[in-house]
DNA sequence: AATGTATTGTTATAATATAACAATAATTGA
DNA sequence: TCAATTATTGTTATATTATAACAATACATT
């Protein structure tokens, strides 16, 4: 298995993607303690909106409208706080958000990233795993983090280009 | 062979990868018609000249010691310059540029970082790269660019840590 | 209820990056 | 050669992304 969502896939049930991705949520936040204040919860919906890596600037107008404190700090702070729980990745060449398929099992960050419709779906990396760590191991390198992103078009978009 | 430079020897001679990479760029630039102009060959050497990803604000001060104009667009247009001839690469996560150690050969972008004393040292792909073929065609994803950023502690950090 | 801790509100500012247009330098073709 | 074209650099302004610092409020514990 090579995919652990289906983002390209715009017939999914995106309603499904939302309501697991809060279950989770709200089971990691039990677990550890953590609270899933109104504000975490709604900017965890709001990232899982859409499989687009959202940006913290696009985030604030809808705290806006729900009535919270629209201040870079607010939705950063969020954000953070749902990263540090693995619930959202961040992608680094974007910049941007993205809701985390599977936050019950730590894993790497690994996406597909479609430059034309901007989708971005999670791959799963067991795989690539072995040759990560032995890439590190190697050089005596502690491995802690990945953050792998593969950019390019996704089938959609090859299909509908000029 | 996993790695294709030395980057986390400290003892390397280091004059050798700059030296070295100048000599890569000159070539490339004349095969593909570019000029390697005196702001672009300094900023090349400014970014090689440590193994640490400068962030373009970090370049500024000397482009101003070397009489050029320090603008934030004149470091940009020259990092964008290199960037796009392979010359560099830039680490996502940390918004900064690291010299690329084998321009010749288009290769991702893949690097092990060093949280502690901020080293990258580039890293050879090509076993990964299979993999990666496959989850692209898996998907139908034309995949065309790749970021691979390995985060953790060098083998020197790790020793000397608390 | 009193205290300490976590969260959110608020203001200001830092850090990163690009837009837009003017000036200059290099290249090309008559 | 010299005008015309193109590429590069200079310059000013501003957009975008992110954090610092401190005040106010809410929550949790005793």
């Amino acid at each position: 298995m090579l995919e652990i969502n289906d983002a390209f896939n715009s017939d999914h049930n995106h309603d499904h993607c939302v309501s697991g991705a809060l279950d989770n949520a709200k089971a990691i936040c039990q677990e550890s303690g953590q609270r899933l204040t109104p504000i975490r919860e709604l900017v965890l919906r709001l990232v899982w909106s859409s499989h687009k890596p959202l940006g913290a600037y696009e985030l604030l107008p809808a705290l806006a409208d729900a009535g919270f404190n629209s201040a870079p700090p607010t939705v950063y702070r969020a954000l953070d706080f749902l990263h540090q729980l693995g619930l959202i990745h961040k992608i680094g060449s974007l910049n941007a958000f993205v809701g985390c398929s599977n936050p019950e099992h730590p894993h790497p960050s690994a996406f597909m990233i479609c430059r034309e419709c901007k989708t971005a779906a999670e791959i799963e990396t067991s795989e690539l795993q072995n040759s990560f760590n032995r890439v590190a191991n190697t050089h005596g390198f502690q491995l802690e983090e990945e953050n792998i992103e593969l950019l390019g078009l996704c089938s959609d978009c090859r299909g509908s280009e000029s």
